[in-house]
DNA sequence: AAGGCGGGCAACCGCCCCACT
DNA sequence: AAGTGGGGCGGTTGCCCGCCT
């Protein structure tokens, strides 16, 4: 592949057509001119977004090569598409995945896999391109900080059972701090249910290939679960459409939150738990136990605001679970 | 202060699917 | 049925930038 780029765009930059503004004139007579045809490649310039966007404001979006060439575009039509979709598009959402985000990505993730297209529909004003940064970048971290692969049973049993809770936790942290903050009263044993109804297109989230339970118990409080000012992108993001729950089950399968000895919560999470209790719905009401649970507990963490879910303790000791379990494969 | 290094992310590539002829 | 072009998708690349030493 060649991508002699001489210059690329400023790093969060915003969509404002800003992005590669400080590209001089010299560079750009260099910059990506292609073998056939002219065909620009590389990083866009601030006259090229502007030719796309008034272009796809008069006319409208599709028939990307036809598209390129009406508008002037020294593009191939997958580009001008990729530029518009990933960067120029007015409802796309720019900054840092959320909480929330990171949640679905997770969960979704876990039953799709890298169907990046398909779980960003469900992220309104993300595109695939994002999430799959986002992923490949800050997930495939963690499993690589584990020595394990992303794709392992172990990494995901990780995932969905201290990981997936820990964002939960943190949310409902967050979620309590704002209202406090806010003088608003919460009531946190209120749970919500974010079924497949809370996404941008009111699709089910189930696809057929499932087969279980499509509710996603979130125990968090009814009030705010919607995104930040900054991040609430549409008015139809999900947050705002978390509904209230009334058929919630007490079902606990976690052994760990009755037990929280980190031995014997992660040995009962290799005993197969993933086969028995895959179902969302449980998973998401343990959820509702760590509520309760001791912000001492060392799994899941203080609640620090920073990042990383994992801290020392928790790397070594996964580390450790997952060479005793490879040794014993 | 300067150089090295790695994370983040925009952009590209190749493959595939689908609609149309 | 076969050919073709458009579009979508996942994987990969490589530059920018901030952090670390």
């Amino acid at each position: 592949m060649s991508m002699d780029v001489k210059a690329r765009n400023v790093k969060n930059s915003p969509p404002s057509l800003s992005s590669t503004a400080q590209i001089s004139d010299d560079d750009q007579d260099e910059i990506m001119v292609g073998d056939d045809d002219d065909l620009r490649r590389g990083p866009w310039t601030v006259e090229e977004d502007l030719k796309l966007i008034n272009y796809i404001a008069t006319h409208g979006e599709g028939r990307w090569n036809s598209l390129a060439r009406s508008a002037g575009l020294k593009r191939t039509g997958k580009s001008c598409r990729l530029r518009w979709l990933n960067y120029l598009r007015p409802d796309v959402r720019r900054g840092n995945i959320t909480l929330e985000e990171q949640l679905v990505i997770l969960e979704l993730h876990s039953r799709w896999g890298n169907r990046w297209s398909k779980i960003a529909q469900h992220l309104p004003g993300r595109t695939d391109n994002e999430i799959k940064n986002y992923w490949r970048t800050r997930v495939q971290k963690h499993a690589k900080q584990l020595k394990c692969d992303v794709n392992s049973k172990q990494f995901k049993d990780t995932m969905k059972y201290l990981w997936m809770p820990r964002l939960v936790e943190r949310i409902q942290a967050a979620n309590a701090a704002a209202a406090s903050a806010s003088g608003t009263a919460v009531n946190t044993t209120v749970s919500t249910v974010i079924n497949g109804n809370f996404m941008t297109n009111h699709q089910p989230i189930n696809n057929g290939d499932m087969g279980r339970s499509q509710n996603l118990v979130l125990s968090q409080p009814r009030v705010n679960c919607s995104y930040t000012p900054e991040n609430s992108g549409t008015s139809d993001s999900f947050g705002a459409q978390v509904s209230p729950v009334s058929d919630l089950t007490n079902e606990c399968y976690f052994p760990v939150n009755h037990n929280p000895n980190a031995d014997s919560y992660f040995q009962a999470g290799q005993i197969g738990f993933s086969d028995s209790i895959t179902s969302p719905s449980s998973y998401f009401n343990q959820g509702l136990e760590f509520q309760g649970m001791d912000q001492n507990n060392p799994w899941l963490g203080g609640g620090d605001a920073s990042d990383n879910l994992w801290n020392i303790e928790d790397i070594c000791f996964l580390q450790q679970q997952f060479n005793n379990s490879s040794i014993n494969m």
